[in-house]
DNA sequence: AAAAATTACGCAAACGTTTGCAATTGAACT
DNA sequence: AGTTCAATTGCAAACGTTTGCGTAATTTTT
């Protein structure tokens, strides 16, 4: 810290003008050679290292990515940082990585801070407050001064923005058409916690796909939980104390999947026989759990991947809006696979 | 990007000095009440932002964190962020993660980044690259140049450094004890990558553990697994091809737990009674394994509170060397809670 | 009424780097 | 010897903000 040398002691040692240092260290060919490489190896030898937060100040690129998420402790986060990662280490950036446990307020909060920081973009996911109460004036305002931002997993509003999903709904419809076709008649869901996107659209898939085979969706059949097998645990005794119990389950994600198939074990019903099981994620111990979990893939690294790459071509230039979505992958497992299909 | 406003611009537009602007926006109480009234609506009007970037360079303090880890797929990494970002996002600091892959090379790469962006301090947990082939006159240097490193989870050769760790050795040793009073006679382990402090520590613990009971470490019965539930299969299966089978496993992680219940159950053992199983970092899934999954908690979140204070007092002035060592937790679950305890 | 004190603001340097342009030097050409 | 040209290097501004010090205007004190 106290340490650090600049450009300008070296040009002290060397009796002449910054300019000529920082043009020997980026080896212009208007140095003299022979300079050059004094001086490069002087720099070299007393460890100097290009202060990046001058440069940022005069070309308006801070080569930072701002990451804004509300959560950090499931693997489809943690897979889509991955994506990031892999994309943006090689072009040089880094990122600024942001938690706001679905509070707006914390949201807000690191998005000035961001803004202040001039970090080149944005990729956010949406906390559940921002959008349970569409308190988006930050996200507007971020917007109205042409930072770019990408917006991930969760819809935004307004229309003509970036954007990287998976088709959520998709999905679902294909999980729940699966559970048709494995012969499940009753098939529960356990809904998202409310307000979140990912949670609207799969019980939408879920209930598209009910309908599309003339099946109503039942209320006591609808469990809400939260994104913890934890949680899940109460709404699927819910579902099990009822007359008429289910035959099939889709769970919002493979935790509450872990959670179910707990409960579901523990009343000695068997899966897939009894209850047929499907999750979301496809985390990886969804093929270890007590009966190896059939989930869908939403493609989370993709998600990172795509995201950096759109963001990369932001930064070369390209401002119009793109909209990328992707395919959704059934994974079967144990826990649906029935060998013996029951008429529908 | 093109239209933010600047203190500059906004004393163009008051003809007056720019010094006044920030004085204004500051409250500074040398500026007329009335004026500064003045120019804060008309800041906030024009959404005036403040350039934090300027002020990295004035003030040689980013308020950024950088932090090193080599992955970032598993619950104890991202429970050390939420742990880092609990405590310092109060405190107004934004993080800089990267993720190395165990890659010495980028691990460089990253360590270069940072520096060049002048952030407060880097966190690391070191890559195994580094560990395995002492390849770290980088780490040295950073040290060299006064900035603040503190390590985590890792070790590091120099003596005098900051450090926050939990005790590996004494978990591994616990969780073996456990197993020996359950009554377990012939205990295998899982072992972790090599190189990798977290695994020798672990391998540490268990080897001491049997010492103290007068048991050998039998050579047949470790197994070296990656951190992954498939890479677990193949070693526990080699452990029940043995005429002499172990009776019960300590597992390097819980992933490799899971990995390892899902073949003894296939062979159709019973856990805990033929098999008793202890896992590692105690990740939310371990009750939801299909025998609920004893294991050892490092404390990972205290990990990034602990680092993250250790920052902070870094920033006020505090520089002598800490290490901190939290104390690891023994969760016992049904994988080895025996009723019937055999004499030992 | 003169001196002192207070109030309110401006000037300029600083942080570290880049870059267009001017300036200097020496060599080559007429 | 005078002119032109190329090869090197220096100057200064710029990015946005803060801050010590100077200064002008106004008020208070003697």
């Amino acid at each position: 810290m106290g340490n650090t040398v600049s450009i300008k002691d070296i040009a002290r040692k060397f009796k002449c003008a910054p300019s000529t240092i920082s043009r020997a260290l980026n080896d212009h060919p208007m140095i003299n050679i022979d300079t050059r490489k004094t001086i490069q190896e002087y720099a070299n030898k007393v460890g100097y290292q290009k202060n990046t937060i001058s440069l940022s100040l005069l070309n308006k690129r801070s080569k930072t990515l701002g990451v804004i998420i509300p959560s950090i402790s499931h693997y489809h986060e943690t897979a889509i940082i991955e994506g990031l990662e892999a994309i943006l280490q090689p072009a040089g950036y880094l990122l600024n990585i942001c938690v706001t446990n679905e509070s707006q307020v914390l949201e807000k909060e690191y998005l000035d801070r961001l803004v202040a920081n001039r970090v080149d973009a944005i990729c956010i996911s949406l906390s559940q407050e921002t959008f349970d109460h569409s308190l988006n004036e930050h996200i507007d305002l971020a917007i109205s001064r042409s930072l770019p931002i990408i917006f991930m997993d969760r819809f935004y509003h307004a229309l003509d923005v970036d954007r990287v999903i998976t088709d959520d709904f998709k999905g679902a419809f294909m999980a729940t058409e699966h559970l048709v076709q494995m012969g499940c008649q009753r098939i529960a869901h356990l809904h998202g916690p409310r307000g979140i996107t990912v949670s609207q659209q799969r019980f939408m898939g879920y209930e598209a796909c009910l309908k599309k085979y003339g099946r109503e969706v039942e209320d006591e059949l609808v469990k809400q939980v939260m994104f913890s097998p934890e949680s899940a645990v109460e709404a699927t005794k819910n579902l099990l104390d009822q007359k008429a119990k289910p035959d099939g389950i889709f769970a919002v994600n493979d935790e509450v999947g872990f959670g179910a198939m707990k409960v579901i074990q523990e009343r000695n019903y068997k899966i897939p026989e009894d209850i047929a099981l499907v999750g979301f994620d496809d985390i990886p111990l969804a093929a270890f759990a007590p009966i190896a979990l059939s989930s869908v893939s939403r493609q989370s690294k993709k998600i990172g991947e795509k995201s950096a790459k759109l963001f990369l071509s932001k930064m070369n230039g390209i401002f119009d809006h793109q909209q990328v979505t992707l395919e959704p992958e059934l994974i079967v497992r144990s826990s649906s696979q029935r060998n013996h299909f029951s008429k529908i």
